[in-house]
DNA sequence: TCGCAGTATGAACGCTTGTTCACCTGCTCG
DNA sequence: CGAGCAGGTGAACAAGCGTTCATACTGCGA
C-alpha cells in the first residue's frame, strides 16, 4: 500500500529538471559537498534512489549545472560580440554591461559554477577551466586590441601585465555583482559600465 | 611498539599553530567539507585523534582560522586610515591600496574566509557576517564622507544606491585579487589604486 | 486488454566521516 | 627520583554519506 503515490502524475521527463534546479538552489545554499543526495530527493518529493534514474552520480549533476551556465555564458558574450561594432570601447561596454546582467539574473547558477566547480571529477574541472579561461581572453583580447589602437591606457605599467590586471579587475566586479545586487534590475549594467 | 615516534621531540604549544597552518592550506585547496580530519591529521604528521588535544572540534578550527583573519584585516584597515589625513580621496586610496596589499599576501586565508565562513555553526557565522558588514560600511562611509563634500560623484544614478554600488565593485576588484596575482608583488597595490 | 518501458520505492550496501576513549609516553619540576 | 600531566596513540564508535537493487506501480501503444 503505497499511500499518497497518487501525486504520480507528476511530469514525464521534466523530472529531470526538477532535480537540476533544485541542485542549484541547494548547491548554491549550502555548497556542493555541503548537500546530501538525500536533501536533494526531499526537495523534489523524491527517494534518492530515484535521482538516479535521471543522473547516474551526485558529480554528473554538479557538471550538468556548471555545463549550462557556461553555455549560456559562451552565447551570450559571443551574441554581444556580434551584435555590436569594432570599436573595442563600445566592444567593451557591452561585454561588460552583457556579463553583469547575466550575473545579475542568474545568482545561483554563477555562483556555484564559480565556487563548486572545484568538486568535478579532474577531467570535467579541467575543460571547466579552459572554458573560464576562454572568457577572460574574451575580455582581455577586447583591451588588448583597444590598447594597440589608443583607446585604453594602462598608466605607469608595463603593458603586458596591466592588460591582465585590467581585466581580472573588471571581471571581478562584474562576477561578483550577483553577491550583492539585489534592488531594481537594469539599472546596475548600466551602473558597472559607467564605471569604465 | 610505537617504532618511529622518536620524531616527539616536537614543538610544545606551537603545534596548535602547525594544525591552524595546514588547516589553511587544505580548507583553501578542498574546501572546508571536502578536508577530512585525517588529511588534516596526516599533514602535520599526526593521528586524527591528536588534533582534538587542540582544537574541540574542526568547526572551531574553522572558526579560529576565519576570526583570526579577520582580526587582521580589522587591525589593518583602522591603522591605514589612522596613518592618512581626512581626505576621503586620499583615505579610499590608502584603504584600498592596504587591502588589496593585504589579499595579496594572505589568499589562503582571505579564500577560505570568504568562501567558507557557510559551514560555521549559526551563531560563528552570524559574528562573522556581522564583521564583514563592517568592512563594507567603512568603504561606504569614506565613499559617502567624499560624496557629500563633492570629491567624488556617482553619474546618472540616485546616490544611496550609487555609494553602495561603487563600494561594493571596489571591494569585488580588492578582495579577488588574491584569485589571480602571482608574480611580482608590490606592483598591483599601487595598480588597483590607480584604477580609481 | 495486455504487456512493456519508464519511473518510483525503501531497504540495504560498504565506506567515510567526525569524534571518543582507554591507554601509553616522556618532559618538567618539587 | 618520582609524580603528574600535557600531549600522543590506535582502535573503536555511531551516524551519515553516495550508491545499488529487487520489487512494484502506472500510463501508453498495440
Amino acid at each position: 500500500m503505497v499511500s499518497a503515490v497518487a501525486v504520480n502524475v507528476r511530469s514525464p521527463k521534466m523530472t529531470r529538471e526538477r532535480i537540476h534546479d533544485a541542485g542549484l538552489t541547494l548547491f548554491n545554499e549550502r555548497g556542493y559537498t555541503g548537500t546530501t543526495v538525500r536533501e536533494l530527493a526531499d526537495a523534489v518529493d523524491l527517494t534518492p534512489g530515484a535521482i538516479y534514474n535521471h543522473y547516474p552520480s551526485k558529480e554528473s549533476l554538479l557538471f550538468a549545472i556548471v555545463d549550462r551556465v557556461h553555455d549560456e555564458a559562451d552565447a551570450i558574450l559571443s551574441e554581444t560580440l556580434r551584435g555590436v561594432g569594432n570599436d573595442p570601447v563600445a566592444q567593451l561596454e557591452a561585454l561588460a554591461a552583457a556579463f553583469t546582467a547575466f550575473h545579475i539574473a542568474r545568482p545561483r547558477e554563477t555562483r556555484v559554477a564559480n565556487r563548486d566547480y572545484i568538486y568535478l571529477p579532474p577531467g570535467e574541472r579541467e575543460s571547466v577551466v579552459r572554458r573560464r579561461r576562454r572568457v577572460r581572453a574574451l575580455f582581455a583580447d577586447v583591451l588588448r586590441d583597444g590598447e594597440r589602437r589608443g583607446h585604453f591606457s594602462f598608466g605607469e605599467l608595463g603593458s603586458g601585465d596591466a592588460v591582465q590586471a585590467a581585466s581580472m579587475a573588471i571581471l571581478n566586479m562584474v562576477v561578483l555583482v550577483g553577491e550583492w545586487f539585489d534592488p531594481s534590475g537594469p539599472r546596475s549594467a548600466d551602473d558597472t559600465a559607467a564605471l569604465h
